[in-house]
DNA sequence: CCTGACACTTAGCATCAGAACC
DNA sequence: GGTTCTGATGCTAAGTGTCAGG
């Protein structure tokens, strides 16, 4: 079958980034640091082509004059809809019946909410314990003042963390309730503020620096930036010149005048007793006994319990990052131009916190003063903070498992379903503008067409020498693709090869339409390798476009909605009902990466990689043997039974026939973490149970963040303690659950 | 229109702890 | 009981997209 070139496929035997491997990108710049490139892989091929097929298929079937008067409809039927609630855009627009959206399942709880959302004028819904009449005379939903105090005073810090772990109240169901409408995101918000970094200690007099050979005591100040030079010492970065430079550089001027004058050259320098000290370090702290280990996890614990919580209007809510940044060295990914650059230290003078005006302010630490204290309730960051590399603001905000990033989690995906409405027309749509007389409409047509086909990233333009040198679909360069008019037997094959985000390298061979071909063939025309493919274009016109095609449509709804729609159509591809449990988990793992293909997710080989793997696969063809000797002995037990006729060998022939499917269970339970290692992290699981329309009331959500990235499921959990035990129990764990449930839906289809 | 500031999402890698394995 | 494997979590860089102001 089919999915058998997903499963495992040669990503990883030919993707391993450090290997160096010459290929053609040709950058703008300097053609260094190539090995870091990561390469494609022929999947990816294939699994375009095989949407391709799909894509053309649905063409054909639905005529295209029809949809082009339907499109004229549409557009009118959508400026009657008249405005639409913007700020949390679930207000689904006034639906007409006429569109049984069966094709996905929407929850009962989905629908439930934005029923509610529709009829939100009225109050009467409120929970009567909460209702506390504020002057206001909006919709209110959330009530700080009274409600609040009484959490407050129920929650004392010092008893909060047995007792918050072990009963987690009734878990609050957010989606049910009535959102914020007008661009607040909250009425009443306190908080500790952040954890700053803790200070340096110097090195003890033993562990010395050496410059040219000579001992040399370094400043404080020089020496902590010496120190996380140091620490990085084994890293490859340390070898790159750009590093070398920039560090050398900002080391400097953390040097006193002496120091300055007398190290001169970074490579008369010697970290290694330093390096030395603080792998001890490490090693002392992975050797410590288990009460001091406990002491720490501890004293984190307590640190959690303090600032690892806000109170977000009557709720207790989990920061995501409530400690600053610590100063350190800057490492870019890919070839940027600032690796290697400090980092700075973060004082409360640099932080702006904020909260809300009747909220206990939260204090700096003694004999200082924060920046600012803000009140701005039209912004979801508790603090901020300008870093010094790049000169971008960041920011302390919530957990995943907030509503606030939950409510925003859910709109993404009711956006990416209202696409799946109209996304015929606007494929109809763009296909027609490759036509256009305009060369700024087929541009725009043809980038869409990629965005929309290969889930490409929208490309938004960049500061030249700010940052690496990568690019998304609207930034492409003329060097960034290559023509075809014939590959391998398919006609008008374009290959990308491109450094996207993250520096991950983008390769792929795609057979395009004639009239995509031609047009790219036009845009390149009498064009250097560096300009512009799309010269006429970039992201604020494309997304201006699009918005006036769906309400609240932007180039990377595509990669949601594509993303979505393949995990789902996968599933029903490669999974049946007959398969046993071990079986359906390897066919949902199979879809989970061709969806992981699709968005070009990838992930470095682990540096035991080589090593597992072998090991894997020397199980997996110890599993086989095993089946193959089963097999045998079934076969004779069954000759065996044959003749004797007698109970007893019948019984042999029953234990043989368990043995075996016993056997084979666990040959793909190997696979299946074969695969698995093979995944890359990613929004997969958020994915897959969002877009099928599952929600916490129907199942119960991990809370905590990642697994691929299931780091955005919102809702309540009630689960995690009771995973290991199930594990062990019933031999799969909660994500195997999770897909059994999902499972049981996608036959539903 | 263009630009920069700002806010917020996405994503890879590091680290650590507990489970599985030997 | 040590070692390896796995998954959870933390961290933060690198994207996307909006908006105000010139």
């Amino acid at each position: 079958m089919s999915g058998d070139q997903i499963d495992c496929g040669p990503r990883f035997n030919d993707s391993h980034k450090y290997k160096e491997k010459e290929h053609k990108h040709k950058d703008h710049k300097k053609d260094k640091e190539r090995e870091k490139l990561k390469h494609g892989n022929s999947d990816l091929k294939d699994f375009s082509d095989k949407k391709h097929k799909e894509k053309e298929k649905m063409k054909h079937k639905d005529g295209s004059a029809d949809k082009y008067k339907d499109k004229h409809k549409e557009k009118k039927l959508k400026s009657l809809d008249g405005k639409v609630k913007k700020e949390n855009g679930f207000a689904s627009p006034p639906q007409v019946k006429s569109e049984p959206e069966e094709d996905f399942f929407s929850s009962p709880k989905i629908e439930k909410s934005l029923k509610r959302e529709r009829d939100n004028d009225n109050d009467s819904d409120f929970k009567p314990k909460k209702v506390k009449i504020e002057n206001d005379k909006k919709v209110k939903k959330r009530k700080p003042d009274e409600e609040l105090k009484k959490t407050k005073n129920k929650r004392p810090v010092a008893d909060g963390k047995k007792k918050a772990k072990k009963e987690p109240e009734e878990k609050w169901k957010w989606w049910e309730e009535e959102r914020y409408t007008d661009g607040v995101k909250w009425k009443f918000l306190e908080h500790k503020g952040p954890v700053f970094a803790p200070p340096y200690e110097p090195l003890p007099s033993n562990v010395k620096f050496y410059y040219d050979g000579k001992h040399m005591k370094l400043s404080p100040e020089a020496e902590e930036v010496a120190t996380f030079f140091a620490k990085m010492l084994d890293h490859e970065y340390t070898t790159k010149d750009v590093f070398r430079k920039n560090f050398f550089k900002d080391w400097r001027k953390e040097m006193t005048a002496e120091e300055k004058s007398k190290l001169t050259d970074l490579k008369k320098c010697d970290f290694t007793e330093m390096s030395d000290y603080f792998k001890a370090q490490s090693e002392a702290r992975k050797a410590m006994s288990k009460d001091e280990k406990l002491k720490i996890k501890e004293e984190n614990e307590r640190l959690l319990q303090q600032y690892g919580f806000c109170l977000m209007d009557n709720h207790r809510e989990r920061i995501a990052n409530f400690r600053i940044e610590p100063p350190g060295l800057f490492r870019g990914r890919g070839d940027h131009p600032k690796m290697g650059m400090l980092k700075r230290r973060i004082r409360p003078k640099d932080i702006i916190v904020n909260c809300s005006k009747d909220s206990k302010h939260p204090e700096p630490p003694p004999g200082t003063k924060w920046k600012e204290v803000r009140h701005d309730n039209k912004v979801t960051w508790l603090v901020s903070w300008t870093e010094n590399i790049q000169g971008s603001i960041k920011y302390i905000m919530l957990n995943p498992s907030s509503r606030i990033k939950g409510e925003k989690d859910w709109q993404k995906y009711e956006t990416a379903r209202r696409l799946k409405k109209c996304v015929d027309r606007i494929r109809t749509q763009y296909r027609e503008d490759w036509k256009s007389k305009e060369m700024r409409i087929r541009q725009r047509a043809v980038a869409l067409y990629f965005i929309d086909k290969l889930a490409l990233r929208a490309g938004n333009e960049k500061e030249e020498g700010e940052t690496a040198d990568t690019v998304g679909c609207c930034s492409l360069r003329v060097e960034h693709i290559k023509l075809y008019p014939e590959n391998d037997g398919q006609e008008f094959v374009v290959e990308f090869d491109f450094l996207g985000k993250d520096s991950i390298r983008y390769y792929n061979k795609v057979p395009v339409e004639k009239r995509v071909f031609k047009n790219l063939q036009l845009f390149m025309e009498n064009k250097e390798p560096d300009d512009d493919l799309f010269d006429r274009l970039n992201t604020a016109v494309l997304n201006k476009h699009l918005q006036e095609l769906m309400e609240g449509l932007t180039a990377k709804v595509f990669r949601t909605y594509n993303a979505s729609i393949t995990l789902q159509q996968q599933l029903k591809q490669l999974t049946s009902a007959e398969e046993n449990v071990p079986a359906k988990i390897l066919s949902y793992n199979r879809a989970n990466r061709a969806v992981a293909i699709l968005c070009n997710h990838q992930r470095a080989p682990p540096k035991t990689f080589e090593k597992s793997m072998q090991n894997l696969q020397a199980k997996i063809d110890a599993k086989r043997d095993q089946l193959s000797d089963a097999k045998r002995e079934l076969k004779s037990s069954k000759a065996d039974a044959k003749v004797r006729r007698d109970e007893k060998s019948k019984k042999a022939v029953d234990t043989r026939k368990k043995a075996i499917e016993r056997i084979e269970e666990q040959l793909i339970a190997r696979r299946t973490s074969r695969l698995l290692s093979a995944l890359p992290s990613s929004t997969i699981w958020t994915l897959a149970s969002l877009w099928l329309g599952v929600r916490s009331g129907a199942f119960p959500w991990r809370r905590s963040t990642t697994k691929p990235s299931a780091r955005s499921l919102p809702g309540p959990l009630t689960w995690q303690t009771t995973t290991l035990n199930f594990k062990s129990k019933f031999g799969f764990n909660y994500d195997t659950l999770l897909f059994l449930f999902l499972f049981s839906r996608i036959l539903c289809f």
